[in-house]
DNA sequence: AGTATACGAAACCGAGGAGTATCGGAAATG
DNA sequence: CATTTCCGATACTCCTCGGTTTCGTATACT
């Protein structure tokens, strides 16, 4: 199994030069980004090597094939996401919405939704990453709204019957379709509207003065 | 200018064997059944050739390339497409919207988004595809929804200050990202669910007995 | 009949990109 | 210093696919 057996127990300390860890994150950003703008069809080895300042040696020395690397970079994406430990609480559900669409949010998902855009093609063929994608880029935002829509229902802030899985995608799913589908940007003021005009009424939250 | 102004009038009958127009339309439609497979790039001339039951000249002699090809495709989308003229008008926001999602509507509507989706990266780089997927697939439906619910704001049916746009786009957003990004069928139940659930609430209408 | 075009099938051409190999140099171990 | 592996750069192979051409046949007009 293991050429290298010699003295190195193991995983340890191998020989000659380490490879250097940088440049993975590098080359996983890299791919993010032509991702997001070219999609995966219209990617090539060659732009995200040049992007991320290296070689295509070294991108091959890591992975295998173009999708492994796509796959990567995608399932990388879910590390620095929002932590279900740290959500707003500011006592109302409207409160908690607002905050979750600060300003990084907004450009944030604009991305990711490029990002999903660009792997639509490719998730047919690939189911690993049709669910890596959703895992890494709808998933947290979707739990995200679904425990505050939880929380303000037991509160008695909203209608208790609500279909909460259903109001949960919803800000998702209308921000996806600006994005892909109409071309529009996503706006702050588009994700307020949404949550007065679209998602509370629907939640059966009284309006309150504005 | 005309190389063949001998005697047939201008756009008189050419001479040799006339096109078979029959061609045109089993290309287009092979076209439209590769796309939602395969999407754009991953689509080949040959697929739709040979699903048509015909050859590449053939298909090179109606159209320029492969984008032509396409475009014209899905601009032909629009024409067996729902008349504005005769919309359900069944008394009832809920009735008119439950009529307009009848069996072959919820079919149709599932192929349409993975032509969408199939044709999204390619959309990127080209905006006249963009504007006439979008007329083609989208803004039929949407415009549907906005008459139904400009109707049935003006019978007092809604709250009188609902946001008629965003709620036309409701369906047809929450419809593509199931399909597209949680890859999950359009069944009839979730398009009553969301016409029940969310789009009614919504909008302000009182929830009729069940 | 004669001519001109359309048809399906298949060979063909050329560009572009995935993946590999090579090279000179750098950084680690021994 | 010798060895080994990593690095960026670049040349190279192989294959797919868009698009063109050819061929034998079919179908129109004159």
């Amino acid at each position: 199994m293991d050429p290298q057996a010699t003295q190195p127990a193991a995983a340890g300390a191998r020989l000659g030069r380490p490879r250097d860890a940088s440049r993975d994150t590098d080359i996983l950003e890299a791919t993010i980004e032509v991702l997001a703008e070219q999609g995966f069809d219209g990617m090539t080895i060659d732009m995200v090597a040049a992007r991320a300042g290296a070689g295509k040696a070294t991108v091959y020395r890591r992975w295998p094939s173009k999708a492994d690397l796509v796959i990567d970079a995608v399932a990388c994406m879910k590390k620095r996401d929002l932590d279900p430990a740290q959500l707003p609480d500011t006592g109302t559900l409207r409160g908690d919405l607002i905050a979750l669409v600060r300003a990084p949010s907004a450009a944030d998902a604009d991305r990711k939704m490029h990002v999903m855009g660009g792997i639509l093609s490719l998730m047919s063929r690939e189911p690993e990453l049709a669910r890596t994608a959703y895992a890494a880029i709808l998933q947290p935002r979707i739990t995200a709204n679904r425990i505050l829509l939880e929380r303000a229902r037991d509160r008695g802030e909203t209608r208790p019957d609500i279909d909460v899985d259903r109001l949960a995608a919803l800000m998702p799913a209308m921000s996806s379709f600006r994005t892909l589908a109409q071309r529009e940007p996503i706006t702050r003021e588009f994700l307020i509207s949404l949550i007065d005009d679209v998602l509370l009424p629907a939640a059966g939250v009284v309006r309150a003065a504005v």
